[in-house]
DNA sequence: GACTTGACTAGAC
DNA sequence: AGTCTAGCCAAGT
């Protein structure tokens, strides 16, 4: 199990209409500070992740460094019902609350 | 196994 | 509030 097969689980179970930071992904591994290894797996993912649903710790939409995908990433959040403020994620209001005590232990 | 890169973050200025 | 800097982590070279 690859870390990043691992962060493609936690994408996997963040609900429709909400949204993840790259951090709390993280925390949820058990890799609180691996954020960034996250946003790398992102980079190439499965077609049944919902990629768009994870964004970075201001709400915002991250740049890609080529791809302008960060626009499809809007379109389909908005889609889902997830609203903004000022071009970023309203996350004191969409941002998911994982389950707590699940991953394998009770 | 060292070195580089990247959809990250939190803290200084 | 906008920028810069320094940690952090996994993967690919």
């Amino acid at each position: 199990m690859t870390f990043r097969s691992a962060v493609y689980a936690v994408v996997r179970r963040i609900p429709r209409g909400e949204v993840a930071t790259y951090g709390q992904v993280a925390a949820l591994l058990g890799r609180a500070r691996a954020a960034r290894a996250v946003g790398g797996a992102m980079g190439s993912c499965p077609a049944d992740v919902p990629w768009h649903r994870v964004v970075n710790a201001q709400g915002g939409i991250s740049r890609r460094r080529r791809d302008s995908g960060m626009l499809t990433q809007r379109i389909r959040l908005e889609q889902e019902g997830v609203r903004l403020r000022r071009g970023k994620v309203w996350l004191a209001r969409f941002q998911w609350e994982p389950p707590r005590g699940r991953r394998g232990r009770s």
